[in-house]
DNA sequence: AAATTGATGTTGTTTTTCCAACAAAAAAGG
DNA sequence: CCTTTTTTGTTGGAAAAACAACATCAATTT
């Protein structure tokens, strides 16, 4: 499969490579109809989950059966190995927006067996390793933005934090307005008028994805 | 060491297990006086940090200078684990809040030595990948309510959420109230104010860190 | 070229939070 | 037991966000 080379989780890993830790993980591949889940909330997952072909939402529902859609996992993407490593219960509910096909990797036995019959399989967990502490880095930097009182400050804190990590004052970001607000979690329409008071106080400008922090902000 | 006992990442070992992965992991220790800071914004971290004694703020600063403490790290807690295991320039500071003793284990040959010397190398990977992936499910547990728009509802997010897990409607929570403030990025004030309308409307009743989940919230 | 669609910006109203100050209750300390 | 400190609850005014509705602009389709 194509899709699995770009898959983070067998990185550096040539395409016999990958098939003996397929088998050694003795995956299975699933298809599921649109509108199926491929778990439940509750449900004990010793599995890692990668999407091979369409799309998958992760839902969470709460206490009163509101529900909520958390992400969309596509091609090449992983689901439930947080729950997995952890060994716990998964705390939300994965389901097939289309027609998908779905590798399921059983972990119960990853750090058992396999010394030597397969090659990669220290590779393999050095990269869910690596997967999972980027996935970390990424969740704290995205709680450090919201956990800002202000729309005014949520955007300070992500557009700082792109200057930060480009090295320069200006650059593109990776999202759109409503994508934008959606990951901070705020009003779109708000947060494009707040983006236009800034732009007016000098303190940054931009045009579509193109933002350039200019002026010094006081806090 | 005690504290090392209480560390997730020695779980399941005994002291001689533990002594032999430190030598493995080329462990040094190393004091810092109060205020000193154990690493910088933008250092390369190769090495996860046991905390063995004392107590350690982690900081972020942005763009502009400004900083913010985003944890507290406490003897046998660990840091710098998701940066080590990235490969990524550490995005925060960590500054002893006082005189501090700190382990740092190298992570450079985690996967790639010891396959037979030291008999709990499989273990403390095991252990690392099942600590970072509890961390993984708690920042998005905490994202999943702080994403929710208004006090009431992070409050009814994150209560919810307590009562699914204990299968109850009735349960203790962790936090005063300062600290579920905190923890939700909201005022305490305006939290407190909202509890007693949740109170009132007879959706739940609680008493300090008791809570009751009764009634039915609309959304 | 006209019509449609999607993304973005603008504005006024309503709702909610923030903030500050204070009150009340509980816990800790002497 | 009394004092001090901490925690929790309450209130009113100022600030901000949410919301809804609409305007503008660009890209796409027909």
């Amino acid at each position: 499969m194509d899709v699995l080379m770009t898959c983070k989780l067998f990185q550096e890993m040539t395409m016999e490579e990958i098939n003996s830790i397929l088998n050694c993980f003795s995956a299975k591949e699933k298809e599921f109809k649109k509108g199926e889940f491929i778990c439940n909330q509750g449900d004990v997952m010793a599995e890692l989950c990668v999407v091979l072909e369409g799309s998958v939402h992760i839902i969470k529902s709460d206490y009163w059966g509101n529900q909520t859609i958390m992400t969309e996992v596509r091609p090449g993407e992983i689901f439930g190995e947080s729950y997995a490593c952890a060994e716990m219960e998964s705390q939300v509910a994965a389901m097939a927006l289309e027609k998908t096909r779905i590798l399921k990797l059983n972990l119960l036995h990853m750090m058992t067996v396999c010394t030597s019959a397969c090659p990669c399989h220290n590779r393999m967990i050095k990269n869910l390793i690596m997967v999972m502490a980027r996935k970390n880095v990424n969740l704290t930097e995205k709680i450090e933005h919201m956990s800002k009182r202000t729309t005014r400050n949520k955007l300070l804190s992500y557009l700082s934090a792109q200057a930060k990590k480009t090295g320069k004052s200006s650059f593109t970001i990776p999202f759109n307005r409503q994508q934008l607000a959606d990951y901070l979690s705020v009003e779109r329409s708000a947060m494009s008028a707040e983006l236009s008071k800034l732009k007016d106080e000098g303190i940054l400008d931009y045009d579509k994805n193109y933002f350039i922090l200019t002026g010094i902000s006081a806090k």
